[in-house]
DNA sequence: ACGATATCTGCATTCAGTGCAGAAATGCAA
DNA sequence: TTGCATTTCTGCACTGAATGCAGATATCGT
């Protein structure tokens, strides 16, 4: 899962002190809460100076998202392996499917944190939706590219924005009358069911 | 336009301190920028104590966005005044064009500058882009409401999602394109566009 | 081993935001 | 109007995120 294979000495290092960052705020995160755990708290957890934490994250939310950037690259790479057939609905579906647009492998313990977190904490909440909103543009700007002749840049924006909105507000509300429930399994299956209601509308379209 | 009328003194004057504050606020984001400006500068600009602003507003990024919870009012009255024989989608078409969504009157100062800090400022996209989450999940509540037999609470979600993500989505792309140049036709057109992108797949529902 | 270069770290600083307690203003009743 | 209760304002002290800077440290390539 992860790559620390070939690398100089210093990238390893760095990738090494960046996990231990990770692990040490999912850890105090959980025992102490997102607020009441300091990025002072985390560095020394790590073991690096509190100003160095900066030069890894540009903020303390930045934290929770360690890998957004790997998602939007999952996403492009499902464009570019559509096949001679596919419709422009059909491999944004793939796309989103596979990379799980803000249903993550909700198994792992930073993922399941992630969303308590976006529930509660204002501030993550506003960094998620610009991570997502921010990764609807560039995957819109590529599936654009992909069907030239189906859709301009307005429409795959206009597109992929109601795909993920139609998503997010399905998923918004199983998971606001949803308690404390942490038990993944469960959590997987109502984000999943609610998923498939939203997309429900389009799937019906496919032929067209 | 404002609603001076008959109130408290106490209240009229609070009243009077929040405009003054917004005023001060847009004078100041334009001339020094957003990030240069202080909570400091804003409060002594309006003539009052530092500590008093956040009795006002709860942060500074509130400030740029006084009516949000109006504009959700209009929208929920908008449901509220439907027809007999309106559906979902026709009913949410008018409330959220009528309300303006997240295309505003452009002409007012607040509202152009407060879409120029949407695109440089993070934090104020990140807070712009909450409030309308919120909004979504109201109106939504409110519309399942309205059609208790044609949409449950899920599918409410999704399908305001859809059409303001998709919106949203179209107009991001336009904004990135054309710098400064907000025409307005131009902007009602591209809306256009992403509401019937978003609402086509809905319409073939509507007997269901 | 050595110099060039990148990274780490403490220090000082700015600024948003909060709790508190006393001062000031307002509402209300007589 | 006066007096009293309640709300609101304000300064003060404090926390914590984030940034700039400059010197110490570590790594790289040779």
């Amino acid at each position: 899962m992860r790559y620390h294979g070939r690398m100089n000495l210093r990238d390893r290092k760095r990738a090494r002190v960046r996990q231990a960052l990770v692990d040490a705020a999912t850890e105090l995160f959980e025992r102490d809460g997102y607020e009441r755990t300091t990025v002072a708290d985390i560095a020394a957890a790590a073991d690096i100076g509190t100003r160095t934490f900066f030069s890894y994250f540009a903020s303390k939310e930045e934290l929770l998202f360690p890998e957004s950037d790997h998602r939007v690259q999952a996403a492009v790479d499902a464009i570019a392996a559509r096949g001679p057939d596919d419709s422009p609905v059909e491999v944004l579906v793939r796309a989103l499917y596979l990379t799980g647009v803000d249903n993550d492998d909700l198994t792992d313990r930073l993922a399941a944190l992630r969303l308590r977190l976006i529930r509660e904490v204002p501030a993550v909440r506003g960094r998620a939706l610009q991570i997502q909103l921010d990764a609807q543009q560039q995957i819109a700007a590529h599936l654009a590219e992909a069907f030239p002749e189906q859709l301009d840049k307005v429409r795959a924006g206009a597109l992929v924005g109601a795909f993920v909105g139609a998503v997010t507000g399905a998923v918004q509300v199983v998971m606001e009358d949803l308690p404390e429930h942490h038990d993944p399994k469960k959590l997987r299956a109502v984000v999943e069911e609610a998923t498939s209601v939203a997309l429900e509308p389009w799937m019906a379209q496919r032929g067209r």
